[in-house]
This record gives C-alpha cells, structure tokens and sequence, in this order.
DNA sequence: CCCCTCTCCTGATCGC
DNA sequence: TGCGATCAGGAGAGGG
C-alpha cells in the first residue's frame, strides 16, 4: 500500500531512468484509469505522444512528471498501483502502457483500480510549483518547507481524533494507514484521542515521528505486503519487517510487552498497544 | 465551515 | 467444492 516512502522510490526510479526520454506510444487498456483526466483517454493518448519528459516531482501520495509541452502526468498509485519500466509479463492488471524513444516501456499497472494518470497544468502555491489537482494537498514531512510549527497550530483546533488528522492529506500529506500507526506507536498516543486535547510537544513529537518513520522506510526502499506495491523495476521493499506497530495484533509490544490490540475506527484498522498507547474514555 | 460516512474496485481468505 | 461475506484502504463526494 504506497504511502510516501514508497512513492518516493517510485519517483527517484522514474527521475534516473526516464528523465530526457520522449513518449513515443500510448494506449489506454483501461478507461477507468484515467477518469480524472476529464478531457478523456483520447486526449491523454494525443497529449502524451511525442512529449519530452523533463522532470519529476512529488508531494505527500502524488506523484508527477514534467514534461515538455509544459504539462504535468500527474500519477496517484491508490491502493495497488505500479509504475513498472521494462518489459511487463503479467499483463492482468495492465491499465496504461507507454513506450519511451529509447525501445523502454513504461507501464501503470494497478490490480483495484483505485489509483490513475491525468494531465494537468502546473501553479505555484506558496513559492511551491505543484499540478493543479495537487494544489489542495498539504506539505508532507519531508518537505524542506514543511512547518511543523503550523501544522501543530492547525492540529491544535481540531475536534477531531489525532489518527483521522494525519490521515487528512490537506492537514499533512503522505501519511496513510501504516505509517499513521507506526507514528503514533513511536509518540505513545492513542490514535482515538481527540487532537485538540494533545499539547504542542506531544503534537510535535508525533510529527517528527512520522518524518523519522517515512525516513526509516525510504532508506529500506518502501513497505510491501503482498507484493501489490513494488518499485518501477519490480521488486518489493523491504521495510514490513521492521514495523512496530501494524499487522501485529497479538504479538507483544516491541517496548512493554503488553499484547498488541487491533481496534475498528474509521472502517480501518488500527494497531496499538494497550499499555503504552491507552484508548480515551468516552 | 467543520466533521464524518459512504463509495469506488479486485482478489485473497474465511466460514458454512 | 462452491459460494457469499469480509477485508484491505486513498480520497473525493455528499450529508448533517
């Protein structure tokens, strides 16, 4: 499931390979793969060929490349996509192939459909140039320009619980269902509390975890579980062996030794530990 | 405006 | 063996 370590390795595996490179072909298998491209896939199709691309960028989940006619292909992964370069033999899931003018083939493959390519153009928000679709989406922790500072000051007047906000990708972008737990693990908070309730620091700290978290991931090339999520040559990272906190209901906390608990909220799944993470009364 | 729930999708897995 | 139910979850639409 990429959350934005694993966007990352995606990002840095397109800017080595395919930076200066044109798109020399283009088919849509898949219609619903690019239903955010409102123009349609024919559009996208014409847009695409013959186009240069020039750069790649990222913020939070979204990826995108820069390209020549000045356009972005902005690229949301969603639950299960890959952005594959080189030959793909599972064709199943094959939802946009493009053919780059060194003979490369690049491909979106994405099993639950969840994520799509689109084209925008591109704006500059708050000295950032970012896609237009992107534009709502909050700096992630890894930005140089993320405010921690800010980011608790917004925190600081939500009535809402702490785990709903950093999964709110207009609070703080790039962290999803995993990493919110790991964070939360790391800061001791239970992600059920209600964020105005948490002091500054406490805020800060579950801030700064999430940055350290992310980091940790990225420098062991992303988390996998069912190889749904691999890097554009295809393999898988490495970083679900290190977790501390998700998929380990029922296994000791790796600090206390308190069994750890999986809760229902928000229609997900949430792993904590009981001792060192205590829910809020209600 | 703020907050929350629902919905989209496919495949693995589970219980009967 | 088969089949329906459940689960995985990012993010936007829409409701209260």
């Amino acid at each position: 499931m990429p959350e934005l370590p694993e966007v990352e390795v995606v990002r840095r595996g397109l800017a080595a390979h395919i930076v200066g490179k044109k798109i020399t072909a283009v088919r849509v298998n898949h219609p619903r793969a690019v239903r955010r491209h409102e123009e349609g896939p024919a559009d996208l199709t014409a847009r695409l060929l013959d186009n240069v691309v020039t750069g790649t960028g990222r913020r939070g989940k979204y990826l995108w490349l820069t390209l020549g006619s000045g356009d972005a292909l902005v690229v949301h992964l969603g639950m299960s996509g890959q952005m594959l370069l080189g030959p793909v033999t599972k064709t199943e899931h094959l939802r946009v192939a493009t053919l780059l003018d060194d003979g490369t083939a690049m491909s979106f493959v994405d099993q639950r459909t969840f994520g799509g390519w689109m084209l925008a153009d591109l704006v500059t928000v708050d000295g950032t140039e970012v896609p237009v679709p992107v534009a709502h989406v909050a700096r992630d922790p890894l930005d140089p320009l993320f405010d921690d500072a800010a980011v608790v000051k917004v925190l600081r007047r939500k009535h809402s619980e702490i785990k709903r906000q950093l999964l709110d990708q207009t609070v703080v972008s790039g962290i999803g269902n995993i990493y919110a737990d790991e964070s939360l693990w790391r800061a001791k908070v239970n992600g059920a509390r209600i964020a105005e309730s948490l002091t500054k620091p406490t805020l800060s700290a579950i801030l700064g975890h999430a940055a350290d978290v992310m980091r940790d991931a990225l420098g062991q090339g992303g988390t996998s579980f069912d190889s749904l999520y691999v890097n554009v040559n295809g393999e898988s990272g490495y970083f679900d062996r290190s977790l501390d906190a998700y998929g380990r209901e029922g296994e000791p906390c790796k600090r206390c030794g308190a069994i750890m608990q999986r809760d229902k909220f928000m229609n997900r799944s949430s792993y904590y530990c009981p001792k060192c993470q205590p829910r809020p009364r209600r």
